[in-house]
RNA sequence: CGGAGAGGUCGAGGUGAUCGCUGGUGCACGCAGGCGACUGCGUGCGCGGGAGGAAAGUCCGAGCUUCACAGGGCAGGGUGCUGGCUAACGGCCAGUCGGGGUGACUCGCAGGACAGUGCCACAGAGAACAGACCGCCCGUCGCCGCGAGGCGCGCGGGUAAGGGUGAAACGGUGCGGUAAGAGCGCACCGCCUGACCGGUGACGGUCGGGGCACGGCAAACCCCACCCGAAGCAAGACCAGACAGGGGUCGCGUGGCCCGCGCGAUGACUCCGGGUUGGUCGCUCGAGCCCACUGGCAACGGUGGGCCUAGAUGAAUGAUCGCCACCGGCGCAAGCCGGAACAGGACUCGGCUUAUCAACCUCUCCGACGG
RNA sequence: GCCCACGUAGCACAGUGGCAGUGCACUUCCUUGGUAAGGAAGGGGUCGGGAGUUCAAUUCUCCCCGUGGGCU
């Protein structure tokens, strides 16, 4: 997951969150909007907010949901893709139980 | 051996493999910009760096920055036994006094209640220049009784020892004394007070004097002593960009006020409306860390030598597997299964407080047993 | 990251150093053929938690926990 596949300036993030889609899943939301990165590269960013608890456990959602990604392959080409995590994100348990909720939420972007 | 008290040290699993992240640096390639040197972004490879003891809570203190910020006063806030340490502190060290504990030890926002004001509910006779409800004692009146004496919704007086109320009842205990009592007298304790001695001081000790007049609450107002201008790196500085101006006041500029001071009419301030989804700096060398010697009971200081140790910005340390080490359970054993906390920089330090896993060490006290 | 404010009955709020209250809601009864409205009676509180000051703390002091808001 190199840079280009994120998104990495606020200007990103709020353009997807005005013009995106809403794709929801049992822990995460996805907000989902047509790419506008050099040669269509799909683009993913991640919002975990303190609702979802102390500074460890929004790192470990981020980190599990990025390993996740990394290694299953995600971001369709042509999307830019906002994930959100709910509060109910910080009760996922290790790699699996985070993959098996984002698995679905990918499909269902991945149809969009 | 058992129980208890005080303090300190180290770590925050290690290692290997594979796949990854971050920003620094070197090289290569691609894209964009520039006449160019080159710059920015992305990708790949190499090299080295990459969270804590609390990074947390934001409870204090500072550095730093801006407010034109130098001054006086009032108001406001803070601290509160003494001495010391420190850049500073509400922190730390050493002591004093008071409470707790057999003890080691521990806890304490621990100045002033004759400078003033205020408050002490309920209960109780009486609650702050106290107070006779019951009781006790004396005298007197009446009644009963042979008498000693007894009785009284009688009267007058004495009495703060006893009962009872209360958080608290105007020194405590004992002896004497008295009609009953009372510091009325005496002894001890406490209190007040004077002198002397020790100590930098808080304070302590000794001797003498006074029968005692002094309730509690200042985390109630307050008084006294000392300290404090305000805001905070989203401070602030610079660069680039966007937009649309219009109205009000005559004075405005700190954190509340006054004085003082400064600025001001092509000016200053303020309100309404509009614009602002950038970048660079601040940003890590600092009251810094380590070692040795040294002054000091200690906190801490001095001298010399060595070291450079995260600087991100939608925000980096992760995942999987193996081995070793730690803890728990099962098992004769080999081994198997399970567990490993609290929690992550966001300008930087010094403290405090709170959360929390494990190992080790030192000193001390009490009890029992043995020598 | 920094700076504020607030936690009292199921809900919304008063209160202040001495018994914790108001409105709505709730329960029972009256009224009605029945319901609503109305009337009467009643229950319900670790005053967010823990220490401390005080004779006495919801109130004063300190430390925690939680909730909400503001600053680019």
């Amino acid at each position: 997951m190199t840079k280009s596949m994120r998104l990495r300036r606020r200007r990103e993030f709020l353009a997807v969150q005005h013009a995106g889609s809403k794709i929801g899943s049992r822990h995460f939301l996805a907000l989902v909007a047509p790419g506008t990165a050099v040669g269509s590269v799909g683009r993913v960013g991640f919002t975990v907010s303190k609702r979802v608890g102390n500074a460890v456990a929004r790192n470990r959602v981020k980190r599990l949901a990025r390993e996740w990604l990394r290694t299953h392959g995600w971001v369709p080409a042509g999307r830019d893709v906002v994930v959100i995590a709910k509060d109910s994100a910080a009760s996922l348990d290790g790699l699996a139980e985070v993959g098996a909720d984002l698995a679905r939420l990918r499909d269902r972007v991945a149809a969009w």
